[in-house]
Order: C-alpha cells, then structure tokens, then sequence
RNA sequence: GGCCCUAUGGUCAAGCGGUCAAGACGCCGCCCUCUCAAGGCGGAAUCGGGAGUUCGAUUCUCCCUAGGGUCACCA
C-alpha cells in the first residue's frame, strides 16, 4: 500500500449542511492536504426514505464556497467510484455473502413486527438488541429461503466472548467487551447496506487511510474493526472528533439558531469566518493565532492538536471572527459590499469617490453583511421627528439652544464652499471651532445631530455630510433649524 | 439503565510533575476621539470533589460527581 493519505467526506443528502458536517468535512480535507494526500467526496444516500431534495446540491454548493476541493468524487470522477453509494448496490451484495461464507454473517428473517416487540420486551434490560434469533439458521436452508424470495437481512455475527480494542488518534486506546454489540444488519431487506456496512466496504475500496468522524460513532467502531478483520481488510486510522454543543450543553440543533452553512451565510457571515471559527472549535494550534485562511490551515493543522471534549458553539465568537475578516478585507473589495445598499440609500448610483468613503465608514463598524442597510439608513431620510434632546450632550457642552446658534453660523460658510469634498469641510469646521474659540466637539455635534437625527452614526459630521453632499446637507441644516426655531417661539 | 467518552475562567482553549496557570471571545475601566465603532492599555474571572503516587500535582492512578455519546432494516 502506498503511503498516501487519503481521508473522505461522506455526507448522506438528507437535509441541509449543518456545521458539525462542516467541520468534519474542513478536518478530514486538512488531513489530506496536510500531508499532501487526498481528499475524496463520497455519498452515502442508502437511506432511501429520507432523501432530502436539493441536499445533494447543498452538498456541493457549500464545499464549494468554502474552498474545499476535493480530489474524487461523484461529480469529478476517481479511479474507485462509482463515488455514490446507491449505485454501489451489487458490491455491498457480493461483499455481504463473502461474509456469510465465511461465517462471519447470517442470514436473519425476523419480521418488524417480532423486532419491535422484542425492544419492547427488553425494556430496562442491560443488553438492548437483537437476540440473535436467527444466527444459527442452517445456512444452506437460509439461503433457499431468500432465494424462494423470503425477506431477510444479513446480519453481522459477532463474537460472543472477548474484547476488541481500537486505538484511535485522538482519544487512544478504547476497549469494549464483545458481549456488547449487537449481531447489527449489515444489508436491509430492500437490498441495501446499512450505513455501517457500506462505510467500511467503501473506505477500504477507495484505500482511505483515515476515518475521520464525529465521536458519536467512537462506540459502534469496534463493531467495524470486527468487520474488517472478518474481511481481512487493513485497519484504518480512527479520528473520533469530539462533538459541537449548543448554549445549554445539548448537542447543537435548530433551536440553538442557525446552524447550517447556507443560514449563516445568509445571516451575513463570510464562508472565511465560519471556516475559521469552525477550525478552532474543537482544534487548537498550540500557539496563539486565531486567524487562518484555508491556506494557513493547509500549513498549520496538525491531528494532535484535536481535543477530546464536547465544544459550545458561540454566536458570539463567531461574530467576532466574521468581523475580524471583514476588517481584513482589501477596502475595494468590502466597498463593492456596500455598493447595492449605498445605491438604494442613495436612489441612485454611486460615484467611486461615494462608494470608498462608504466602505472605509463601514469597514470597521460592520459585524455581518446584512447589517449594510441598517448601517446606512441614516442616508436616506432625515427622521421628521427625531429627538431635539439629542442636541444636549454634556461633554460636548452643547444644548438646543447653542446648537441652533452653531448651525446658523456653520451654515452660510457651508453653502460658501468652493468645493464640497471631505478635505474641505472638514478643514473649514475645525477652523470654525478655532475661530469661535470653542472644542470641535461643539460644532461637530449639532452638525452631525441636525443632518442624521441619529444619535449614533456610522462616522462623524464630516463624513456624513460628504456622503449626503452639499444640497442635501443645507436641506437638512434647514430643516433642523426650523424645529429648532420652534422650540422657542 | 448497560457500555463508551469527557472534565482548566461564562465560552473556545494553552499546559503534558515544579508556571505569579498563556492567549482569544465576552464583560468592566482607562486612553484615543466630532457620536458609534476600530485601535491602544489595564482589570475581574478557571484547574468539579475525594483518596492515593511523588520531595512536589492542573498535569499520573483510582473512586465519586457532573456532562455528553451510544444501544434502529438512520446515518
């Protein structure tokens, strides 16, 4: 066997991708990566009923926008497809009855209905299972039965006696009394494998070296360290990876918020933050960086660096790392985020000196995407009835009164302006401040307050009045000053 | 309930016998400042409990406790 790493992502398309599938998948591609190996795409879609329409899409799409490309897969091709499990049929078949030759499987004709009332009979016993009814069957006489056309199952004999141990690569060695695994079905009746079964065929038969997963599975893994030897198949290397928990320790779930990749992105994270969140949720670098592209992950990842308890997922961390790479962005390219927002803020289109002064306001304000038009609202219309209050703050030391007789003053040198560019203007309030003798704060803080009504805004007086332009700006003055006047009179 | 896994601040975590127990998010304060951010500086906050082993345990062992996982013709 050659040296080659080689790990898969194998996803069933029964619903959307949640990040737990996500990071798995980011885990198992930098394992390959890593280690110059490959990464290959597999679907498991075995089970026929939960088929989920447009997941198979999903699937592709979100390994896409994450940069994860893998090496083989249903859609590119590889030298051991077919990569889709369904059409993987006859193999499970033939690899099933090589078992039952060699008596390491048996046929089973147990009904549902017997099933169901045995689980229901085993109710508080220690052994819940199967009570391997019909393990000793002739096999010969089986064999007639299924092929009268019997419904069966193949089941998986185990041993009764002993212990199997696995070593895995994150939490060691792990041991389990044989006296615990159930004789588990291996093909279902309607002919198709079980999840269990078909991994283990399939990552032998596409010479995958690690078996990456989350720990749910860490328990049933003896049962397939016991297939793989029935078929004298090599033992993979296990990477159990330890599972993401919601804010109240239950595993994470719709409930805790968005939870799949195409929601969060829709909620306004970048594929870059999630990745990266995603990355250090459940795996540390040993040092103190944080922030990684898919490329630095390429470089630094490491199995051991993988940790064994459950993770929380935090929103809030989250947020932080979407907007760390929102940050990080080339100002051209965030501006261009801003562009459609700016443009319906503004009723039309948007100059290129408009479109940078918008980023650079936004860049280092925004905390997701879709917060763009909230961030701008102040654009569009001064609020008619905003709180004249707010021309009190008591540090600026400015009040209604003052304010108004600020503004008078401010704007006749305004509308004076040879040229309304953010230089300008601002040159022209800072010597207003100097000239009166007063903080900039003082002229600063009517002006920002009288043109955007808000008490907060995305940038101070200056820029807000370069974005509106002069017309606007005077318009608003305006207007401020009549409810000012009001006041009084 | 049986079995398996896990256990450092609220969260993610470094640590791998001797540390004043990193760092980050969040929180608080200060600075900067035309608001809010961003940025800078500082602060509060952690080894679940009990036995061992050892000159010395966060670190090793055992027990307890807590949390999680798993016991399907689902993956």
């Amino acid at each position: 066997m050659s040296g080659t790493v080689r790990t898969r992502f194998a996803p069933s398309p029964t619903g959307f991708m949640h990040v737990g599938n996500l990071r798995s998948a980011l885990y198992e591609y930098l394992i390959a990566r890593v280690s110059g190996g490959q990464f290959v795409l597999r679907i498991e879609d075995t089970d026929q009923k939960r088929q989920v329409p447009g997941a198979l899409e999903a699937i592709y799409a979100t390994l896409e926008q994450c940069g994860l490309q893998h090496d083989e897969g249903p859609d590119i091709g590889g030298p051991y497809g077919p990569y889709v499990q369904s059409e993987r049929l006859e193999h499970y078949r033939d690899e099933a009855e090589k078992l039952i030759a060699g008596g390491h499987a048996y046929r089973c004709f147990c009904t549902a209905e017997r099933l169901e009332y045995l689980r229901w009979q085993q109710e508080g016993q220690s052994f819940q299972g199967y009570d391997r009814h019909c393990r000793d069957l002739d096999p010969d006489e089986a064999a007639a039965r299924a092929a009268a056309g019997e419904p069966c199952v193949i089941r998986q004999r185990m041993p009764l006696e002993g212990q199997t141990e696995f070593v895995d690569a994150v939490y060691g060695r792990i041991t389990v009394d044989n006296s615990e695994l159930e004789d588990q079905i291996l093909l279902k009746s309607d002919g198709f494998p079980t999840y269990n079964f078909a991994n283990v065929v399939d990552d032998h038969d596409m010479h995958i070296t690690h078996v990456v997963r989350g720990s749910e599975y860490l328990s049933s893994t003896p049962k397939y360290n016991l297939l793989y030897e029935a078929f004298g198949y090599e033992i993979p290397t296990y990477v159990h990876l330890p599972l993401i928990l919601g804010k109240d320790g239950q595993k994470l779930s719709k409930r805790h918020g968005a939870t799949g990749f195409t929601e969060l992105v829709e909620a306004g994270y970048l594929p870059e933050a999630i990745l990266n969140y995603l990355l250090l949720l459940g795996w540390s670098p040993g040092d103190t960086e944080e922030i990684f592209s898919l490329a630095e992950m390429e470089q630094a990842f490491t199995i051991s660096g993988l940790s064994r308890s459950p993770a929380t997922f935090d929103y809030g961390k989250l947020l932080w790392f979407n907007q760390s790479w929102l940050r990080g962005e080339e100002p051209e390219q965030f501006a261009r985020r801003c562009r459609g927002a700016l443009e319906d803020a503004l009723g039309r289109e948007a100059t290129d000196a408009e479109l940078e002064l918008a980023g650079r306001m936004l860049q280092p304000r925004l905390e997701r995407l879709t917060d763009i038009p909230a961030q701008l609202e102040w654009l569009q219309e001064l609020p008619e009835d905003y709180d004249l209050g707010l021309f009190t703050h008591k540090k600026m030391k400015t009040d209604a009164a003052s304010s108004r007789l600020m503004l008078e003053r401010l704007r006749a040198g305004l509308a004076a302006l040879e040229s309304w560019t953010e230089e300008e203007i601002h040159a022209f309030l800072l010597a207003a401040a100097k000239e009166q003798g007063v903080k900039n704060g003082q002229v600063m803080w009517p002006l920002r307050i009288a043109i955007s009504g808000r008490s907060v805004t995305p940038g101070g007086a200056v820029e807000l009045a370069t974005l509106l332009g002069r017309k606007e700006t005077l318009r608003r003055i305006d207007l401020s000053l009549d409810r000012l006047a009001g006041l009084r009179s």
